[in-house]
DNA sequence: GACTAAGCGAGACGGTACGTCGCGTCTTAAA
DNA sequence: TTTAAGACGCGACGTACCGTCTCGCTTAGTC
């Protein structure tokens, strides 16, 4: 749902956009209820009341469907903190927004539902790495560049190992710790990555 | 199969231990060729000669037996590399088995594979974590403990965190990045971590 | 395409006339090239270029349309063939046209494909049994009335069933048995129902 | 439903058979109810509480089961009646089960509804022809045969087409005439084709 | 050395969901 | 106004596997 939607809210809905919207809404709830398991293309039909041949026109199958239905909610937060003279809140600032938007019922089921589909899964992958972790590695590189410039951080820092460092422990909880994204999770990994990438002089 | 097996491998087998050799195998194979997707139970019988009661006999369903048949790979470097008088070393010695193992074709496509599984089943859940993560886990706070006696680590070093940082960003990059687990990113990632981790003084 | 069409052929046509032409040319095609199983709706709107609804503006269904592109055949020999003096001429002359015609290859397609359709259709059959049968009927009905007054016939001779037994054979070959619709098969027919119904006196 | 069953008919049957039935008395009451337009395998699956899977082990589509659900009938009366002394009662014990038979709603409807079908499927087409036509066929040929040696048939005489000439009229009506297959229809039958190929010195 | 009974292979069964086809209806934009 | 274009709701298709259930046969292990 775009903020063009959102204003659009209330104008009149041709058949298929009505269409698309109740696919959408429907898969939504399923995934919330139920994970991506309780998610058959079926149940999609049963719920929103349009016809299985209508669902298949758009999405090729039951994964493109379900990342297509929360997309919007993974593609936020994209947009760059921009400079806020400070490296370690910049780390935070990228990484809080994740944790938040993995602790919600709907997100963290759907990854943790399709997580095996994006490793799998060719097109998916290529999709989501695309659109959601090349994006943000190059968030991460302007907070390094930055950091690097205020003499925080090492000037052969490793922006994808930063990176990867700051994202990857969230998702290890998410899909196979199962220990919980707490509050402070994010700030206690910035802290963790700024350190392992500090400048020496900085002591 | 256990090392009572391997020590009885000449050893004439009843039906049952032949049949779960059988079974066990032909599950391998289809793993490797195709990953979980191409392991089906029906395909399990038809490459093993072996009936489907005798299957459901042993393994509640199709990801148990996936995990059934990879465990032991899973479960190696398990024993704990014991005091190497570095912590460094500790570390690199910790993690790199870890890359290692998931760098074979077959175990990075059954993690990929079973991903979704493992975070969505909670049975699978329980035993992932209390048989492969928690020891894991326990072996990195010997390394941390060591590692502040030696006065390397902070005292107040979180060695889960710790564990996490080690292991997240290579499940990360296997999941969903699509990274290569490099030769050297065992020890980067133990560079890091350390850094991240050690105590003031130790500059 | 009737006579009147081909004196109209190079006439400007309206697009209402263009696209009846185009939808019965493609169904005649679809029709010789894969009998009525091959023809469907869909495959006759990508062949003619002309919109569903225009179809369905004029057709029922498909079978009133496949009726109606092959309907000029059917209809064809219909023109009694009159007083020919001679008895056996004019039950041959009657059921030659009919073997002929059905020996081709669109209109036995046509004919195997739709009888279960007019066997069952209400509506389809009725239409088929007024406008095709019940005129034959009359034919055969006026031959056998010129034979009894010739005295080549018996004078309580059914005409109704004549015709059946003229008819009959040739499309339990065409439907059941598959037997072949030999040149000779209308006079063999002809001559047997001669007989059948020749007055006593004729030995 | 052969004799055979009808002695073991309070014998346990297995899983197997106990299906078989299931599906079949469905598909004889759908065809009964609503002819062969009203059979669908859904429809079958449930009515009779039988998988799809079942049926589809079973019979390749709707037509073979719609065939084989009433094969037993129209297989009845194949028994050869023998020699009864009379030609013309061999020809009336040959026609009569013909016209009684395809007078029952159950039988009418489903010839009616695939004859299209036997007459465009090879498979079926051959099926019906070696199993159904041809022992008829043959049939004919005894009666007509002893005719001969009687001195009522003429030698020459075509016993195919005595045998079109016989059932073509029947199933003539039943598709396309709809004209009623009377209590007399059979005699009328046999009466014009005894005279069609009568011996001349018969007269 | 024969006799059980547990375990086996084979595979049919009821079932869920799949993804596809073609239907006949409805909507929209262009001619 | 009529058309081409094509999306839509719908019903049924035939398939893939699931996990369950007989069913005889094999095969140890027990008398």
């Amino acid at each position: 749902m775009t903020s063009d939607d959102k204003l659009l809210a209330n104008a009149p809905l041709g058949r298929s956009a009505r269409a698309e919207r109740a696919i959408l809404d429907a898969t939504r709830e399923l995934l919330a209820d139920n994970g991506v398991r309780g998610l058959t293309i079926e149940a999609v039909t049963a719920r929103s009341g349009v016809a299985k041949t209508t669902i298949y026109r758009r999405w090729r199958d039951r994964d493109e469907l379900a990342l297509a239905a929360v997309w919007t909610d993974l593609d936020t937060g994209l947009e760059s903190p921009g400079d806020l003279g400070d490296t370690r809140a910049e780390l935070v600032a990228f990484i809080e927004p994740v944790v938040t938007t993995l602790r919600s019922a709907l997100l963290s089921n759907v990854i943790r539902g399709l997580a095996s589909e994006i490793a799998t899964n060719p097109e998916l992958s290529r999709v989501y790495r695309e659109e959601l972790i090349e994006p943000r590695v190059a968030q991460v590189e302007l907070v390094v560049k930055r950091g690097v410039q205020r003499g925080d951080l090492r000037p052969d820092t490793d922006a994808r190992l930063a990176h990867e460092m700051l994202v990857g422990p969230v998702l290890y909880r998410l899909l196979f710790s199962g220990a919980p994204l707490d509050d402070d999770l994010g700030s206690r990994i910035a802290d963790a990555v700024l350190r392992a990438f500090a400048s020496d002089s900085d002591g």
